[in-house]
DNA sequence: TTGCAATAGTTGCGGGGACAACTACAGAGT
DNA sequence: ACTCTGTAGTTGTCCCCGCAACTATTGCAA
């Protein structure tokens, strides 16, 4: 059946899923936007509050958001302005850089996160249903897994 | 059930899709920059090679590929110097122009096109498997509805 | 006809991010 | 101690794209 085309099954699959995924994306933005952060903004939040001390190194930072090192530079150059992210240097390490969440970027993520989750809740879980939650979990759980095995190959 | 966060399931759901649409699609990326295209330009290409006459207006085009305007713009003017669009202007009415697909771009698509559909095949319909694909097809159209309906409310 | 709103497209500007080059520092090997 | 390699981060340059402003044209309306 992997004939040089798509099925009709197939097609249905992937052109639901690529042009869903950048609807969905912006709607997420348009929500967030009322609070006055785009989501690169907030995933750097997000990230920040759950690590130790509030605050990563640079370099393990633009991992968990997958950016080069100089795009992560470029992105909390803003959000430092913003005042919610604080650059810290190290003492051990002169290299290092932390990237420290302040008490206002802390405040700013936990007043967004309920809209956020809320936004998830409305534009995805909720129409995926119960089962269908489960579904996309199991099946997105294999692609990604596929992918960074052929990545670590 | 629909509580302030995510249960696990929900967790698992989200994480795991957010997580797995940049993994995919840079892989996508990799396997057409192979051909000296990008997805961008490839999607343009396919979108004309299916037009009428192979050409379509500006703005019908920025539609279909969901960009501005001047977005448009500044993509195709890449994919004109490259030879695989010609901008045209329209007999009837002068303020439109029609970016029309040479036999360059239409032999460039061809091209390409086998082997981006082995890549999705490869990185998305395989791992998921024959139910899985159903799956994704019904769900996504689900969301992507729903996201339609919000949208023009 | 004249005038005005709507439509099509491009350009100036700015944000966001990647790559390459560079600086600075750390750690291992001699 | 001295060099050499590897690591951390920033900066220059460039590409991509959105918004706002602008031009050109159309079509409707008085």
């Amino acid at each position: 059946m992997s004939s040089k085309w798509l099925s009709v099954n197939e097609q249905r699959a992937w052109r639901n899923f690529i042009t869903t995924v950048p609807a969905l994306t912006a709607a997420f933005e348009v929500d967030l936007s009322k609070h006055g952060v785009t989501m690169g903004d907030y995933e750097v939040l997000v990230v920040l509050s759950e690590a130790a001390d509030q605050q990563m190194r640079m370099c393990d930072l633009a991992e968990a958001l997958r950016l080069s090192p100089s795009g992560l530079t470029r992105r909390l150059d803003g959000i430092v302005k913003a005042g919610w992210v604080q650059r810290a240097s190290c003492s051990n390490d002169r290299r290092v850089m932390y990237a420290h969440l302040t008490s206002a970027g802390l405040a700013k993520m936990q007043a967004a996160a309920p809209d956020h989750v809320a936004s998830v809740r409305r534009h995805f879980l909720t129409p995926l249903g119960t089962a269908g939650v489960e579904q996309v979990g199991l099946l997105f759980a294999v692609v990604r897994k596929h992918l960074n095995h052929l990545q670590t190959t």
